[in-house]
Parts: structure tokens; C-alpha cells; sequence
RNA sequence: GGGGGAGUGGCGGAAUUGGCAGACGCGCAUGACUUAGGAUCAUGUAUCUUUAUGAUGUGAGGGUUCGAAUCCCUCCUUCCCCA
């Protein structure tokens, strides 16, 4: 009867099946737990590449398994459209974002359709849609109401490439993150978030399951230090605000220096030296601050012919200005103390200044011309008037007694304050490109600011709109949108800035809640069932950015009272944790990333002649590479190719650039006829996919060879989920082959004959281990080792089946099983099988099977003997056995007599096996002598 | 420069409160079936040697321990984040 496995014909059977009964629709239903599964929507770009598979086909197994462990299951999918990339291909092709944008949703929609995930697709959300951005502007509305949105100048990130500004962490070493292009810094009006305000709980990860790599980024990325704020003055009067994270090095503070952009540098400039500043403040400007914060770099920087009192001890000091200080981070203003700080010793060596060592090492005695480095350790303070002697340790802040000492003293005597400082600055959301969310703001007379009253929203993005990039934004030359009439009637003009995308996903989860809702952002009934999500899966690149934002985002929500009707719910249905509302996910899983291969280029010969720098050839032949050498005849690796140009490297590592001629005869073997020069192919390292490297692997044309449901396991088995690597293509074998046998297990005959009682006992026995393996690696994310297991039990059916002794009962009961084990992973033919072995339909509806520790233990453990690291004999004893039989037993064992010989043991060790996930490990005694 | 990962056969990877290293799979080898094999089946597959109750072996070196891939120290390589 044995029917061939047709992936695509079941495939496509069962995900119409699946549609039209909406067995993947996900309700809020009071009576069962509820889990919240949630995976990183994808950006539209236009094709589903693997990276997407690999991120979104595990979480979904991990969801359907949820599912049949009794969880209700919440588990949608959008897409977060708005964007630059779409802006970018629209002027390119000439057609408008919508058109561009929804064209690819509609296509990636039918590419993930093909996964056979269990996305509820009637809860879909698109951030660009205005029934979406309505809500994006409603938030924006209440956080301005709050002052958690405002508006201020600010020297900030400005791409000339994307004629737009960027929020810091799109700033990746001076450079954009998406285009690599420099970053330039400019003064401008700008909208922010009070991304500060509730910083010191976003430190607080106490709640959260979140790997320790992210937590560690959010904490240095948010970078809290502690510290004093003290107030210098100019010999004039003017106070110059400072902050330190060492007052206990006051005293040693022999200049101060100034950000190029810190506002007192122009009032205190001496006259004769106003040229020079002026000159490095404009060069200063033009610099990226990669480039600034350079520790290897030379510091530069002039006298501005100023000096400051030192509050301390009242000495005078130069001031300097210097771009390594940056406006942004703290004051803008330090005190040089070169002694005891690396930037500030190497500044001084390089402007001949003075440096007091005013911490003293145990045994010794650094003076000013001996010091090489900054002293930034522990010591006792010294030409610190009364704080001499005072112990310094490497701790930092109050945990530090001479810091705190000195703290303490500085805010009796006024000179200073105890201050926390943060590397975190506020969230800029402007951005002057159209593709984005307006900002519901009109601006009337004067400087009148008011916001769109909520009725008059979504504030619609106009189409129409000449969107080439001009600096400013689009929608300033768009009259229609631009002009407008305040409240009163008066005549004004709209807000043209557009939010940051991120601000767009930074709620998505609470809008898959209700999507289409017209009266709120989402609904409090779903929100108080559903919130928050309890596991969400997504790239770790989002560790500062879009991980970081929705966390302050649930903050704020909170805090203008966007849960309150949720939170009412919650609790007269008995959630009294209200305030896990603030955190939007508790469990956080990174994926790895799947990698290019790598891949040894051609091997070549080519024939022509050495033509300037280059050889020209007229004949490349593709050969061996052990091929002999003929002398005129340059041969090697093609390691890049860029149009008809080959760069070759030979054994011995010599290059040779090549001009592939026009009409040169170019032979591959295995290709008929003269090749073209784009057929020939040059080296890959391991590294991203992308288009232009050639390296991309292609999900529909696997689906298409080997189905959703093995391109889902090989991803599921080849990698570790947390790590990703290179795509092996090769290993998908193993997973064909291992779903080809599931099929034929099951297609094929049923046992006759009677049982025989230990076999059928083995065979549960191998049954409930594998339940309690592969429920372990589901839950621990460790979907390889899963599917490994699976793949020992179709070993241990196929070797069952061969030895015919279990009854058919027994034998359809361990098909059974491994039928429902199988589906979250390949949910395809798992429906196929189960509906083949008469299983009632969904086999996605069944509760996963249950595990019984007592069947699956064995009876017989082998107790390990070990002298010292070393096996020396194995016994089988039975499970029951105790410490007393198993050291009795040893010790009379053939292999330790042999082993002591006439010695007597010093020390028997017994090992109990533990219990571990479906079995009891072996125990193990260890004779020492 | 600072912080955080990672390093295990030819390859992907498994094993973590310290207890038989290499599960599972790819590849490879030998054999079977076959007109054929890039199909299927069987067996084998860490390395070395003097071929066995053998020795060595988890990036290198050291330490703790009856026992270390796992814990500690030093170093090397590599990836990520930050500066």
C-alpha cells in the first residue's frame, strides 16, 4: 500500500484545511493558562529569506507544543512597514511606498504561508496602515500631554547620505548602522522622549528571563555612574558645572577642558586667542565622534587664555578646550586630573601641563616625571589637604570610602553635590523623510505648539507627495498637508517630521491584541488575558535598540494610563500582578544567525598576455588545483571576481589580477560550450548573506525540492538555535531521509504477530524517554537535540518492527506517540500520519502525550567503575541497587582485583545515578588507592 | 582599551549542580541490491600503536579534585557589544 511521501500535495492540502476550519484562531478563554508567543515581525523588504525561517519556524514549534501542553496560545504576526528602505526603493523605481510596501506584504504573507506556522492571521497588524498609526499617534498624543514627549535643540546625528537625523543607536562607530555612510554633527530642533525617566527601572531586569549577554549590553548601554556634580568658575565669575565619577581626585585637577560645542567657550575666550579656538571648535564640528573618542588618537586641543578656580583648594587652572570631551555626556565640561586618568595624562603629556599625582600606591612614589601612565588603582590620597591618608580602593562610587569621604564633604560644604550620571540620552524620534508616521502636532503664531485633538486623528500621511530627499522633509512642499488652522481657526502649519520606525514597533504586541479596534490602541478585555508576552524570540542586534525602546515604551503606557481598564480586568479575574504590565516580555530567546557557506572559488588557468598591470586573458579553463604550472600560464583561486576582472591567488599565495577579454573562450567542465564570465566562481568566506555576495539561500526553492516541513527540522536540527552558523546544504539529507522513514513507519504494515512482553516494554520504555527528551528541548529552546531523539526512536521502531515481536497494539501505540511529538516540528505530515493512523483530526488540537517516569525507566543501569579517571570495569546491575551492593559489587569485580593487585583500596566512592529528563543515570564507584 | 560569548572528529553538533567524551545527523569506507546510482539496505568510522582489560585525546599551559570538555589562573584564536 506504501504511497510515496508527496511533501507539496499534503502540504498544501492541510494548510487549506487548516484555514478553513481556523484551527490556528487564538481567543481569549478565561478557563486554561494562557501563553503569549511572540516573534520579531519582519521588515517588508520584499522575499522571505532564510534568516526569517530560521527565527520564525522554531518559535513556532515551541508555540504548538505550548499548545498541546494545554496552553491557550497566542502567536500572531504583522509587519513593521514603515521605513526608509521603502522610501529609498520608491524613488529608485519610481512608484509610491504604499505600492511598494504592499505589494511585498502580499507576497511575503503567501512565502510565510508556506512555513505552516500557526499565525492567527486575522490578528495581523501593519505599522503603516492608518488604522495602525492612528494608535502610534494617539500614544504620542498622551506622551506629550505628560511631558514625556517634548521638544528642544539639541546637537544631533545627521545623515548627508539619508538627509535625515538619526537616534544614537542607529550611529554605529560615526557611521549610519543600515548604510555605513559617516554621520555628521548638526544643532537642530528636534522631538524627543523622555527616555531618562524611568532609566533607573530599566535597569532592573529582577522580572525577566532574558539572557545574561542583553541585560549586560542594556546596563552599559544605559551606563550609570556615580559620582559628584561640583562647580567650578571662571576667574569672572561664570560657573562651570563639572561632573566626576572621582572627587576624590579634586585636588589633583590641573586643567579643565571644555566640549568644542559647550557654550561657554566663546564667552570665555581671551581675545588674542579667539582665531585658534575658533579655527579647532569649526574643524572639531567636522569630525565623527568615533574618530573623537579614539584613545590612540592624538589629543588635540587649545588654550582659550582662561582660567578656572578650583572650589578645593582655590588654585587657578588653565582652561582648554578639546574634542575628546563631548557635549552629550554629562556637563560637557571636565576637570583634568592627569595623574590619575589616561585621556587626561596623555592630553597633558602632549600640551606640556601639569600633572599632580594626588593618589599614592603602597611602596611608591610616583612624581610627575617618573608617572608613563595614569594611576587608576588604589592607593591613599595625598596633597589633598585634609583628606590625606584617606584610602582609595578600585570600587567604584560611595562603595569607594575615599569617594564617599569626599562626597560627603563636598555637599556640607556646598562646593558640590552626589550625582548619578547616564551614558543614556533621550530618545530623538524625529526624522525628516516622508515614509513614517506624522507627528500630531500644529504649530500656530509665534511658537505656539498645539497637539491634533484625538477625534481629528490618524493625522493621514498624504499621498501625492514628491518624496525626493532634500534635506528637509517631503511633506513641507506638500501644501494640502503643510497648511492648516490651529484650534482657534487662525491659519498654521502642520508638524512635517515623521516618527522614528522604531516608535512603531516599539507597541506592536499590544496591537495584535485587536487590531482593527477603532476606539483604542488595543482591547483591555484581550490585554488582561493575553499581556504581557511571555516569550519572545528575535536577532540580539535589537539588544540596545528595539529590545531596549518597547521596554521604556510599557513604562510610559503605564504611566499615562493606558492599562488602567486592563489592569481593572486583571484583577476582578484574580491577576493581581498588575504591575508586570511594565515589562512587555517576560522570556526573552536570541537566535543566532544563519551564515553564508563558505566555498572554494574556481580553480583557473588562464592564457593571454601581461598588459600593463594586468594579464589579459582570451582563455580561462577551470582545472584541478593540482594541475601543473606551465610557465606564462598564470593559475590560482578565483578569490573575487568584480564584472570581467579575476583576482587569482596560487599556492603559494601570489596574486595576479586578470582581464577577462570579451570574447575569451572560458571552459568549465560540466557546462557545454564557452561559459560566460559570470558563471565562473570565486571564493566565499562564512559570512551574512547577501544579495550582492551571491551567498543567499533561498527558502522557496528549498520548500519546493524538499518541502515546509524538512526545511523547518533541518533548521530546527542543524544549528543551535542561540548560535545560528554557516548553511550547510548537505545535511538536509539526514532530515529527508528521516521524515521519508516516519512516512514509510507509518504507511507501512502493522505487526501480526503476539507480542512478546520484554520487547513491548523496551519499546514504551524508548516511547516515554523520548516524550520526556524532546518535551525537556522544546522548553529549553534546544530544538537540535529534540529532534535527535526523534530520530532514535524512528531507529528504535525500525529495529523493533524488524525483530516482529510487539503485538500491533503496542506498535500503533508508539506510532501514536511519535506522530504527536512530531507535530510541532513538521506539522504537515504529522497531520497526514495521524489522520493515516485513524487519529482524530487535528492532530494539533491533542494534548501532548503524557510521561511516566516509571515506564520509562530501564530496569538495568551499568555501574561504572573508575580507578581515578579511568574505566576499569562495567557491571550491569539492576536500578534498585544501593550504595552498600554497588561498592560490594565492585570491589569483587574482575577488573578492579586486576587493577588493585595486592593493594588494599584507600577509598571507595559511590556515585548515585541521578534522575535526569527520562531516564536515571548510571551510578558509578571509584576506588582510590 | 573595556565588557560578554565561543573554541570538542573531515563537517553540523551532543554531553554542564564535575561522573563512560563524541548522542543524532552529514560525509566517508566496505559490502549487498541494481542495466545504472547523486536511490535503498547492512556494517564500520576520534587519533596512535606493538590490535587490546592498550595509550592518547575537548585551543595551549598550569591548578583544584578520587574524578575536569565542564570549576579556578595565565595565555592564544575568534565572534559580538561598547569606547
Amino acid at each position: 500500500m506504501s504511497e510515496r511521501y508527496d511533501h507539496a500535495a499534503i502540504e498544501r492540502r492541510w494548510q487549506k484545511r487548516w484555514e478553513a476550519d481556523g484551527i490556528y484562531r487564538q481567543k481569549v478563554d478565561w478557563a486554561k493558562p494562557k501563553h503569549y508567543a511572540l516573534t520579531m515581525l519582519p521588515y517588508p523588504s520584499g522575499d522571505l529569506h532564510i534568516g526569517h525561517w530560521f527565527a520564525m519556524t522554531p518559535s513556532d514549534a515551541r508555540a504548538r507544543y505550548k499548545r498541546m501542553t494545554g496552553f491557550n496560545v497566542l502567536f500572531p504576526m504583522g509587519f513593521d512597514a514603515f521605513g526608509l528602505p521603502a522610501e529609498n526603493a520608491a524613488v529608485q523605481n519610481n512608484i509610491h511606498p504604499w505600492e511598494w510596501t504592499y505589494s511585498n506584504i502580499e507576497r511575503m504573507r503567501e512565502q510565510l504561508r508556506t512555513m505552516g506556522t500557526m499565525f492567527d492571521w486575522e490578528r495581523e497588524a501593519i505599522s503603516c496602515t492608518p488604522e495602525y498609526y492612528r494608535w502610534t499617534q494617539w500614544f504620542f498624543a498622551r506622551f506629550y500631554e505628560t511631558g514625556l514627549a517634548y521638544r528642544d535643540e539639541a546637537l544631533v546625528n545627521w545623515s548627508p547620505t539619508l538627509q535625515t537625523v538619526l537616534a544614537n543607536e542607529q550611529v554605529i562607530d560615526g557611521k549610519d548602522e543600515r548604510t555605513q555612510q559617516p554621520v555628521v554633527q548638526k544643532m537642530m530642533t528636534q522631538w524627543f522622549f523622555r527616555y531618562r525617566h524611568f532609566v533607573d527601572e530599566l535597569l532592573d531586569f529582577s522580572q525577566l528571563d532574558w539572557p545574561n549577554a542583553i541585560v549586560q549590553m542594556q546596563t552599559n548601554w544605559i551606563g550609570r555612574s556615580e559620582g559628584a556634580r561640583v562647580t567650578f568658575h571662571s576667574e569672572l565669575g561664570d560657573p562651570i558645572e563639572i561632573f566626576t565619577t572621582r572627587p576624590d581626585t579634586l585636588w589633583g585637577a590641573t586643567f579643565m577642558v571644555l566640549a568644542p560645542e559647550h557654550p561657554l567657550v566663546s564667552k570665555l575666550t581671551a581675545e588674542r586667542q579667539r582665531e585658534t579656538v575658533e579655527a579647532y571648535v569649526a574643524q572639531a564640528a567636522r569630525r565623527s565622534e568615533l574618530e573623537r573618542m579614539a584613545e590612540d588618537r592624538e589629543k588635540t586641543g587649545v588654550y582659550i587664555g582662561a582660567s578656572a578656580i578650583n572650589p578645593v583648594n582655590d588654585e587657578r587652572i588653565p582652561i582648554w578646550v578639546a574634542d575628546y570631551v563631548m557635549i552629550g555626556y554629562g556637563s560637557g565640561a571636565i576637570m583634568a586630573v592627569p595623574a590619575h586618568d589616561e585621556r587626561d595624562f596623555q592630553f597633558a603629556r602632549q600640551h606640556q601641563l601639569e600633572i599632580r599625582p594626588v593618589i599614592q600606591p603602597e611602596g611608591e612614589q610616583f612624581t610627575a616625571e617618573t608617572m608613563s601612565e595614569a594611576w587608576e588603582g588604589e592607593g591613599r590620597m595625598i596633597h589633598s589637604g585634609r583628606f590625606d591618608g584617606t584610602e582609595i580602593t578600585r570600587a567604584k562610587g560611595r562603595a569607594n570610602p575615599g569617594i564617599a569621604a569626599v562626597i560627603d564633604w563636598l555637599q556640607e560644604t556646598g562646593i558640590g553635590e552626589e550625582s548619578i550620571n547616564y551614558r543614556l540620552r533621550d530618545w530623538l524620534i524625529s526624522r525628516q523623510r516622508y515614509w513614517g508616521c506624522p507627528i500630531p502636532i500644529i504649530h500656530g503664531e509665534g511658537d505656539a505648539i498645539e497637539r491634533v485633538p484625538d477625534d481629528e486623528l490618524p493625522v493621514l500621511l498624504p499621498e501625492g507627495v514628491e518624496f525626493m530627499p532634500t534635506g528637509r522633509s517631503p511633506l513641507i512642499d506638500h501644501e494640502p498637508f503643510y497648511r492648516t488652522t490651529d484650534s482657534a481657526g487662525k491659519p498654521a502649519r502642520r508638524e512635517t517630521d515623521t516618527m522614528d520606525t522604531f516608535l512603531c514597533s516599539s507597541w506592536y504586541q499590544y496591537r495584535y491584541l485587536s487590531p482593527h479596534d477603532d476606539r483604542a490602541p488595543f482591547d483591555p478585555e484581550e490585554a488582561a488575558y493575553w499581556l504581557p508576552v511571555d516569550t519572545y524570540t528575535g536577532g540580539a542586534e535589537h539588544a540596545t535598540m528595539h529590545l531596549l525602546y518597547t521596554r521604556w515604551f510599557a513604562r510610559a503606557m503605564d504611566e499615562v494610563g493606558a492599562f488602567e481598564e486592563t489592569k481593572e480586568i486583571m484583577r476582578a479575574r484574580g491577576r493581581e500582578e498588575t504591575d508586570i504590565l511594565r515589562e512587555p516580555m517576560l522570556q526573552l530567546r536570541n537566535q543566532g544567525q544563519v551564515l553564508g557557506a563558505e566555498r572554494e572559488g574556481h580553480y583557473v588557468r588562464v592564457e593571454g598576455r601581461m598588459e600593463e598591470s594586468r594579464f589579459q586573458a582570451h582563455r580561462v579553463t577551470v582545472i584541478p588545483r593540482e594541475s601543473p604550472v606551465i610557465p606564462g600560464q598564470p593559475q590560482g583561486e578565483i578569490k573575487r571576481r568584480v564584472e570581467n576582472i579575476l583576482h587569482l591567488q596560487d599556492g603559494a599565495g601570489t596574486s595576479t589580477v586578470v582581464e577577462v577579454l570579451r570574447d575569451a573562450e572560458i571552459t568549465i567542465p560540466g557546462l557545454p560550450g564557452t561559459a560566460r564570465v559570470d558563471q565562473l566562481l570565486p571564493h566565499l568566506d562564512v559570512q551574512r548573506m547577501s544579495k550582492s555576495r551571491g551567498n543567499v539561500v533561498n527558502p522557496d526553492e528549498l520548500v519546493q525540492e524538499y518541502g515546509a516541513d524538512t526545511v523547518r527540522a533541518y533548521l530546527m536540527f542543524a544549528f543551535d538555535f542561540e548560535k545560528g552558523g554557516p548553511w550547510v546544504p548537505e545535511g538536509i539529507k539526514g532530515v529527508q531521509r528521516w521524515l521519508a522513514d516516519v512516512w514509510e513507519l507509518v504507511q507501512g504494515d502493522v505487526p501480526t504477530g503476539a507480542g512478546q512482553a520484554e520487547e513491548e516494554a523496551q519499546l514504551l520504555r524508548r516511547t516515554h524517554q523520548t516524550i520526556a527528551r524532546v518535551s525537556e528541548s522544546l522548553e529549553d529552546f534546544s530544538f537540535n537535540t529534540g529532534i535527535a531523539e526523534m530520530m532514535a526512536l524512528r531507529n528504535d521502531l525500525q529495529a523493533a518492527r524488524r525483530r516482529e515481536k510487539v503485538s500491533a497494539a503496542a506498535w500503533l501505540n508508539a506510532l501514536r506517540t511519535m506522530i504527536l511529538l512530531l507535530a510541532p516540528y513538521a506539522p504537515h505530515i504529522a497531520e497526514e500520519c495521524w489522520a493515516q493512523l485513524g487519529g482524530e483530526y487535528s492532530v494539533h488540537q491533542q494534548a501532548w502525550p503524557k510521561y511516566d517516569h516509571e515506564l520509562a525507566q530501564e530496569p538495568m543501569l551499568t555501574l561504572v567503575i573508575q580507578g581515578g579517571r579511568r574505566v576499569i570495569d562495567r557491571i550491569e546491575v539492576p536500578a534498585s541497587i544501593d550504595e552498600e551492593g554497588a561498592k560490594t559489587l565492585a570491589l569483587a569485580s574482575n577488573g578492579v582485583r586486576k587493577w588493585l593487585g595486592e593493594q588494599e583500596p584507600r577509598r571507595v566512592i559511590y556515585i548515585a545515578g541521578r534522575r535526569k529528563a527520562g531516564t536515571i543515570s548510571d551510578p558509578v564507584v571509584n576506588i582510590v588507592v
